[in-house]
DNA sequence: TCTGAGAGCGCC
DNA sequence: AAAGGGCGCTCTCAGA
């Protein structure tokens, strides 16, 4: 590792919050959250506790003093905590900020194997046991310093006690665990694997405190706009479920009878069992009135009301009820979207209310809840948290709200501040240019070199359509094509007949599982460069040898059983969300440009109004420079979308 | 009463 | 032999 000849040498930082809610989650966020504790333990020996309001200060001056380097387990979570506190120390702590265990033990190749996980799990559950009441032991991960720290460096399992968070001995822990992991990784990365450790080094780390300042930043709410939509969304709701409740009101009543019919049933079975037990028959009358009595309690109680988000009762109601067909494209019964769209093609009109029921229920239900939770009021602004080891391609994951998946409809509410403007790009077909690129097959090196429609392409070369102009396909044979899009891409990454025979049921057209498995191999035929790739890729992966990304991000398989299905896949979808995380950090050091938002292949960046146009093309640029030449040629990326006040798709 | 798995669904 | 992948969130339901 290197210090950069800056510090002295390195310390290990680590912060324990409280919530100030109810819900202990509010410690996971800073404006719910407040610090108890701040340890500390250096490579000199020194261990230092700090508390109170002069924690941070304290802090920040033994790491000034001593001329430290920091790191931490995570650190981007500790460090978003105190700049959130105290934001005049952002550019002192992002400077000295010089490692993180997470993220080495995310990118190196030897990982924490599947029986060990399992085996501390077991004493997890067995310590759980000796805890009072109501108090558990998180579940640890397989990147968390409580399985890390035993595992590569052999201590015994450890735990914090849950009803003392604020605890001198575990934070001293916790920072000497952190600082012993550092090293040990660092050196493992040195002997062993110095490609992955110069990624951790030089992408990863950079990317990470890029991503602080990105969750710092938070993207600008336009709450007007917001509790108008969640007013819309429950409205929408409440009638759907109104006009459902009349079109199921004869079911209704008939499933209330029959609970009813059940209820008092096992009523008077439970009477006369009692009754049978009684030494003295002449109580059987009053038994039989306490039962009856015990049954008009349990009745009065009884909420015989259809549930909508219960699976087993809408079930129940679509299947006996209504005799419809609820079997899903691999034959199991279910109520999936899947199921409902087939049944509403076909015309029924209580399954079209269900389907409206839904959708504005999942708004109302599981987006407005969150955004008002993580809306900070003050500033109106949104702060996800993106974690980079949430995928296992190297994709960033996002929560505490997951900005990742912000339905279309609602993003026009996430706005420019004012004097801004946002620039809102994504990479263009991004799977099938980076697929050219690393199999060299000449068919697809065509396509996007050209500019032709992969989809269109596809569905004459399927379906035998050589006599038609590729132009004319998308207008000609829009059913096609619309199912040669769904399995395309899929084939490429190793989806067999079975998928593509569902691709053709979901647009309500049925084929024998031969013909599928026909159109497989045609497609595997026309791109065969992609499937010999594929080949030689998986066996590599399939020996354990270690690949590298576009990025040079490492990736590497436990389980050969995975790499069938995961590997090409992780490196092409791995391979674009890095060039995106490597384009987003270039762009956060352009001046004007405040990234606000990564979504796998596209940018929310915000820039000032009066620059949009000129540092629009600054995005571009850093979007689309990547070199993609193999030996056949040269793929360009390309960018679509645009400037405007709000995010919009 | 609490937890964890599964269903379902939003996004790429 | 056959197999698209990657997430997070909310709800229900069953088991402890």
């Amino acid at each position: 590792m290197t210090l950069g000849k800056t510090y002295s040498y390195l310390a290990a930082v680590d912060i324990e919050t409280k919530s100030l809610i109810p819900d202990p989650n509010g410690a996971l966020i800073p404006h719910l959250s407040v610090i108890t504790v701040i340890g500390l333990v250096a490579q000199s020996g020194d261990r230092k506790v700090f508390r109170g309001p002069e924690a941070i200060d304290e802090c920040c001056e033994y790491i000034k003093q001593n001329n430290l380097g920091v790191i931490g387990q995570n650190f981007k979570f500790d460090l978003r905590k105190i700049i959130f506190d105290r934001p005049d120390l952002e550019q002192f702590l992002m400077e000295r900020w010089v490692g993180d265990t997470l993220l080495q033990a995310h990118n190196l190749p030897d990982k924490v194997v599947d029986s060990f996980l399992a085996q501390y799990e077991l004493k997890r559950e067995h310590e759980n046991d000796e805890l009072p009441k109501g108090y558990t032991h998180r579940k640890a991960g397989a990147l968390s310093l409580k399985v890390l720290a035993p595992y590569f460096l052999g201590v015994p399992p450890f735990w914090e006690d849950p009803t003392d968070h604020d605890n001198d001995e575990y934070v001293l822990k916790d920072c000497e665990y952190t600082l012993r992991l550092f090293e040990y990784f660092d050196k493992r990365f040195k002997e062993e694997f110095p490609a992955a450790g110069r990624f951790y080094e030089e992408c990863q780390l950079p990317w990470t405190k890029m991503l602080l300042k990105v969750e710092v930043t938070g993207i600008h709410v336009d709450t007007d706009k917001m509790s108008q939509k969640e007013y819309d969304a429950v409205t929408d709701r409440s009638e759907a479920k109104l006009i459902l409740d009349g079109m199921w009101a004869t079911i209704q009543q008939e499933i209330t009878r029959k609970s009813e019919g059940d209820l008092q049933a096992r009523y008077e079975a439970m009477a006369l069992t009692a009754i049978e037990k009684l030494k003295d028959k002449t109580k059987a009358e009053r038994t039989h009135e306490r039962y009856a009595n015990n049954y008009a309690q349990a009745r009065a109680k009884l909420d015989t009301s259809i549930n909508l988000a219960s699976p087993k009762q809408l079930l129940e109601v679509l299947s006996e009820y209504r005799g419809y067909d609820v079997r899903d494209f691999d034959g199991k019964t279910s109520t999936s979207k899947e199921v409902l769209q087939k049944l509403a093609q076909e015309g029924h009109e209580d399954i079209k209310t269900l389907l409206k029921y839904r959708s504005a229920d999942k708004l109302a239900n599981s987006y407005f809840p969150a955004y008002k939770l993580f809306l900070r009021k003050d500033t109106g602004t949104m702060h996800t948290t993106f974690n980079p080891s949430g995928a296992r391609t190297g994709r960033l994951s996002s929560s505490k709200p997951n900005m990742q998946q912000v339905a279309p409809v609602l993003r026009d509410m996430f706005t420019a501040r004012p004097g801004y403007k946002l620039v809102t790009k994504d990479l263009a077909a991004l799977e099938p240019v980076l697929i050219a690129y690393y199999t060299q097959d000449p068919r697809l090196m065509e396509i996007v070199q050209s500019g032709m429609s992969f989809h269109c392409v596809n569905t004459k070369e399927v379906f035998g359509l050589q006599d038609v102009p590729l132009e004319e396909i998308k207008h000609r044979h829009a059913d096609l094509r619309k199912i040669a899009k769904e399995f395309g891409l899929s084939v490429l990454y190793g989806a067999g007949g079975n998928r593509v025979q569902k691709s053709f049921l979901k647009q309500g057209v049925s084929r024998d599982i031969a013909q599928c498995k026909q159109y497989v191999y045609k497609l595997r035929d026309t791109y065969a460069g992609v499937w010999q790739f594929k080949e030689e890729l998986d066996s590599m992966l399939q020996r354990g040898d270690v690949v590298y990304n576009y990025m040079g991000r490492p990736i590497v398989f436990n389980d050969p059983e995975e790499v069938y299905m995961k590997g090409f896949n992780r490196l092409i979808q791995g391979s674009g969300s890095d060039i995106l995380q490597a384009a987003a950090y270039d762009i956060s050091q352009e001046p004007g440009c405040q990234v606000l938002l990564l979504v796998h292949d596209e940018l929310v960046v915000e820039v000032p109004e009066k620059r949009a146009e000129e540092l629009e093309r600054r995005v571009e640029f850093h979007m689309t420079k990547w070199d993609l030449t193999n030996d056949t040629g040269t793929v360009k990326l390309k960018v679509e979308g645009g400037i405007d006040l709000c995010w919009k798709k």
